[in-house]
RNA sequence: CGGGAUGUAGCGCAGCUUGGUAGCGCACUUCGCUUGGGACGAAGGGGUCGCACGUUCGAAUCGUGUCAUCCCGACCA
């Protein structure tokens, strides 16, 4: 390719509207350019960047024995509603409807329209375990899209899907597909961690994520980790505590003063206590409704964890003032430092709702809120003070230090950009879609399902994040646009031009995919622009020519030599033949 | 969903207070000059100032509404 016809255009500054670097760098050198919020066109760098992405993928699927096919990007709403989710998904299923006025979506992942194919046409254990996926676009309406290609609303993503007829034919699988992501991401220069998750709108029971380790807030996940090998999401990351003072000094329960105390910092100042003898009371809405939490009072509530005890799709803290109103409904006129489980019954019409964390459970002479303004109870105890409610869960967010529920070591705790997860679905689809083969006797029986995602453009993003310096994108040479660029200084002189043109013959020759820099430019505009766009092996072919010698530069290190064309063409070959038998 | 801000040429911005018919840098076109780190000079092309309504002789500028985009918060009883 010669860069005078390459489709692309650097831009001078950082674009205005973007935040982290690989957002920044992938607009500034010309890979891509925002159509709405979260939608990107791919422009023909990208597009490459992406291909490769996707080829690895490819290779790394077919090797491990799943098979590639399509699947519609617009999905009828009838099988939405066989699985249950039309109504579950929640406002990121971008819903629609045609000139007929029947509802569609477009797709944000494909398990209804795979457990459809499955069921027409594997009908028996004979045809078992397979594995189908496919590369194609989803849509997800976020309810904030940010950091460019990291989280958009469409995307481009690698999902799988096996059928397999027993729990242990699962584990193999899952089992293999985890090897063959780390290979996938390995080979597309990340270093990842796969950790367990929470399984989220997918659903199923066991799920591990992949993900790129970073320290920047384009890690969207913060991940508990222990040199034993744990490493959980924090969403499904558990630990044990050091023990703790939980009993409190009082000897009977009374009702204490306790004014201006809204904060537990001022209740623990006020009464000289620790806050590991207070139970917390914290009001969330789960699906318009409020759920209360009960949690040790130096301990933090775990959203994902909460729902899941309770069951619903969204979740959030409750506002200001709708936690008085919920006292107010049920004869209460205190505010929100004061809340607690006692009296408080019914809101909307529907009894509340109460999950007790474990850590409350054997607390005893505690510190609660009843509801009355500048007053608290102290040495309170389960049942003969306070009911404790009957849905006790661990709803507690895991802290960086606490210990490591598989070798007792302090927990550590880092940022992650989630690339792939695997779940094990089980028959959660199956099942309710009456998707079944016919077992060796001849009774019909669901699939035991799993399914496996990569976010293909996202890990596009993560590589940019993970390589990169001052001047631009330090691209991989496995997904680069191009392998290579060649740089004559001077266009005018025709022994450089001549030179520069035969390094580029002999590296397209030898299957290098190479830009020659052909642009009446000076060469400081070349130089940056070979920085920014991110070219593995930037050969220059300047004066030191009258001697011989051009100048060689790998992108990664910045090291640069002087060497001789010959040489210089041979580095790049044999790395890329290097990079195909890795194939 | 709340809170804050911003919409003027492909990108980055000024002009708005005090209304008078749009400007700067980069990018683009042509010519000259230059060629080892985003040169310089000259001449050009490109914008119904997000959109709608209103006030006014006259609106990028004032008012109302609307749409879009970005940031922050979803932090804790």
């Amino acid at each position: 390719m010669r860069m005078s016809k390459l489709f692309v255009q650097t831009l001078r500054e950082f674009p205005s509207d973007a935040e982290v670097i690989s957002h920044k760098l992938l607009v500034r050198a010309g890979f891509i350019r925002k159509l709405t919020m979260g939608v990107y066109n791919y422009l023909p760098l990208m597009w490459r960047v992406l291909k490769k992405v996707e080829n690895i993928v490819r290779e790394e699927m077919d090797r491990a024995g799943a098979q590639e096919l399509l699947m519609p990007f617009v999905q009828p709403k009838e099988l939405w509603e066989e699985s249950g989710r039309w109504g579950a998904y929640g406002a990121e299923l971008m819903r629609l409807q045609d000139r007929h006025g029947r509802e569609m979506c477009l797709g944000p992942t494909h398990e209804e329209i795979i457990t459809s194919i499955a069921r027409d046409g594997l009908k028996s254990y004979k045809q078992l375990p397979v594995n189908l996926y496919q590369i194609q676009s989803k849509f997800r309406d976020e309810r904030r899209p940010r950091f460019g290609l990291l989280r958009g609303r469409e995307f481009i993503m690698k999902d799988a899907y096996s059928f397999d007829t027993t729990q242990e034919g699962l584990d193999k699988e899952y089992k293999n597909m985890w090897n063959a992501y780390t290979k996938i991401f390995k080979r597309c220069g990340l270093e990842t961690k796969a950790v367990q998750s929470d399984s989220g709108a997918i659903g199923g029971s066991v799920s591990h994520e992949f993900m790129v380790i970073t320290d920047t807030d384009a890690g969207e996940n913060d991940v508990f980790y222990c040199d034993c090998g744990y490493a959980a999401n924090s969403n499904h990351a558990i630990s044990n505590l050091t023990p703790a003072k939980i009993v409190g000094d009082w000897t009977k329960a009374e009702i204490v003063d306790t004014p201006e105390t809204h904060s537990i910092e001022e209740l623990c100042d006020f009464l000289k206590i620790e806050p590991t003898v207070i139970v917390k009371s914290l009001v969330y809405i789960v699906d318009k409704d409020p759920v209360i939490a009960l949690i040790r009072a130096d301990k933090n509530v775990e959203e994902t964890k909460l729902l899941n005890a309770v069951g619903g799709q969204e979740i959030r803290i409750a506002a200001a003032g709708e936690i008085e109103d919920i006292m107010a409904v049920n004869g209460f006129n205190a505010d929100k430092g004061f809340i607690g489980p006692k009296g408080l019954k019914e809101y909307n019409g529907k009894p509340i709702r109460f999950v007790a964390d474990k850590t409350v459970v054997d607390m005893k002479n505690f510190v609660i809120g009843i509801n009355i303004k500048d007053k608290h109870l102290v040495g309170g105890n389960w049942e003969t003070d306070v009911e404790l409610p009957s849905n006790i869960a661990d709803i507690r967010l895991v802290e960086a230090g606490e210990l490591c529920p598989e070798c007792g070591k302090a927990l550590k705790v880092t940022r992650g950009i989630e690339v792939g997860n695997i779940f094990q679905l089980g028959t959660k689809y199956s099942a309710p879609m009456n998707a079944v083969y016919t077992d060796i006797d001849g009774k019909t029986k669901p699939y035991i399902m799993g399914c496996y995602g990569i976010g293909i453009s996202r890990t596009a993003a993560a590589a940019v994040e993970a390589h990169h310096d001052e001047f631009g994108i330090k691209w991989p040479l496995s997904i680069a646009p191009y392998h290579a660029i060649v740089i004559p200084v001077s266009t005018k002189d025709e022994l450089q031009m001549n030179v520069a043109e035969d390094i580029y013959k002999t590296l397209v020759k030898h299957g290098v995919e190479a830009v020659i820099d052909d642009r009446d430019e000076r060469v400081g505009v070349k130089f940056k622009d070979a920085e920014l766009i991110g070219f593995p092996y930037i050969i220059t072919v300047g004066k030191g020519i009258t001697e011989g010698l051009v100048e060689f530069k790998t992108r990664e290190n910045n090291e640069k030599s002087e060497i001789k064309p010959e040489e210089a063409a041979e580095i790049v070959i044999t790395a890329i033949t290097k990079l195909q038998l890795c194939e």
